[in-house]
DNA sequence: CGTACTATTGATAGATATCAACGCTGGTGG
DNA sequence: CCACCAGCGTTGATATCTATCAATAGTACG
């Protein structure tokens, strides 16, 4: 077997979910095909019949001017779900798109009625609905409120968390298969500027970027800089204090791809959940 | 009996509701309270044990800076709702403040319950929260993608097809009750520059805004320069209709504050329902 | 008639976009 | 194995947009 289906570990981040629930999202994972990068899931105009579950990869929902000039909106990485809610929607205002190889399900909505009547994963997707809106809330303050070097730094502790919760972090450092443009439509800004704002993040010791990975050299920097606060994540804090503590420690330290942290969630290719804490 | 709920407008809007469902929002209607302009209702960080309703006035959802800058992330008008759905939200990650003197009904999470239990209101609440998530979609397009000009022009656009929808209206006119501050907040600018570019608008013969009332003079040409597609606010096509005809007849002519074109839906103080078309 | 906002204006600084060139890197085919 | 190519990253020069600061003008209201 695979990873982890990440959507458990993302929903379990939100609440306790019960055998039969993980099992259902096993089931539900089966059906998943590849997909390569740059491929358009969902257009804007379509009538979405469905909704769908990244289990590898990058995607991203936009939108686009008759300039060409584009806005993401939002990310999509491993674990998340688009348009669960939206089958009542008649026109996608936007659209869907990989910009990694990902590997996605189709959720048809008779499976996603069956998923709503098990009472936590019924919870849990609307928790996960929620952090989006919220999610949006913070991009929004991003994009009209802060500096390009803020919006790089706020982005890059967001998705620090995120991919923490779905176990694909490894120490402080995560892929990242975004090039400039793609920052640059996330941020609202220019390829350029998006190239020079990168390189003060890298004076300032804040962060590494190379190689489609990114590395937080110091994590309560780049927080204080992009004034991040975790907690529009709806992340529990049992998980927040093991996302914090490891990174106060090694606060300067760079870590290796590949090299784990003593705190470090289960490394790719292997089976192991978290179990979450409760009070 | 005062206006008629501008929700059961807004919500008509979506779906056709029973008698019986009409009746229950003009109930849930009669516990409203005033509230004078620039009051805090919910603030970042609270729990919120309830959702509001907008019934008179202007308020809006808002995260702000350790620096003082704010950013308003959505307008609430007369018949929007807010947090409907987010009774499951531990915090509040932004905050809601009135802009102009308002009316407020709180809504129960009891009262909420029976409202879901009504078919089409449920239906159409759900269709409300759809909007909500396509407006941000689109204000996030503005802050992004959009010049200062543009970024006012798709706002000016967006309210009034919102203001018509709850007979606010007043031929191409409709009132505003915003400081050019507020528009810099929204629109993730300066004061100054808001003031710059309203009198481009203005200069462009696109809107007149004085005294807190903004009169479109060039509804097709604001239209085009904003980018501006109202299908995201979910308005049906019978409305849209009545909404372009009478201004593509007199595109250029402008209407003066209390002056109704011929196709005018009922003016303040009288209660007058606008039966939904249906094919 | 003051007073307190709010709008407007001009001057200037700062942030970001645009344009064009160059460099690096990884793949591919001869 | 090397030369070429394509895509991306980087750099410098310049233009444009937007912010900031400070002063003035309206406007509403007591």
């Amino acid at each position: 077997m695979q990873l982890l289906n990440p959507m458990v570990r993302k929903l379990e981040g939100f609440t306790r979910l019960s055998d039969v629930e993980r099992t259902f999202l096993q089931e539900v994972t089966g059906l998943a095909r590849r997909v390569e990068a740059r491929t358009t899931l969902i257009s804007a105009g379509d009538e979405p019949s469905g909704a769908l579950l990244i289990l590898e990869g990058l995607a991203c929902r936009y939108m686009q001017r008759k300039s060409g000039r584009r806005q993401i909106l939002a990310l999509l990485i491993a674990g998340d779900t688009c348009d669960f809610e939206s089958f009542r929607r008649d026109r996608m205002d936007h659209s869907i798109e990989t910009l990694s190889p990902c590997r996605i399900a189709w959720i048809t909505p008779e499976t996603n009625g069956r998923l709503q009547q098990h009472p936590n994963l019924g919870s849990a997707s609307r928790t996960s609905a929620q952090v989006n809106e919220a999610t949006l809330h913070a991009w929004m303050m991003n994009v009209g409120a802060r500096t390009a070097v803020e919006r790089l730094a706020h982005l890059f502790c967001e998705l620090y968390v995120r991919y923490r919760v779905v176990g694909q972090t490894q120490g402080q450092s995560y892929e990242l298969p975004l090039r400039q443009t793609d920052l640059a439509e996330i941020a609202g800004l220019s390829g350029v500027h998006v190239n020079r704002s990168l390189q003060e993040l890298r004076h300032k010791q804040l962060i590494e970027l190379r190689n489609r990975r990114l590395v937080i050299l110091d994590w309560s920097g780049l927080q204080t800089l992009a004034e991040f606060e975790a907690s529009y994540l709806h992340v529990k804090n049992a998980n927040l204090i093991s996302i914090d503590a490891p990174l106060k420690e090694v606060k300067t330290e760079a870590v290796m791809p590949g090299q784990l942290s003593a705190f470090a969630e289960g490394s790719l290719g292997t089976v192991q959940i978290r179990r979450p804490l409760r009070h």
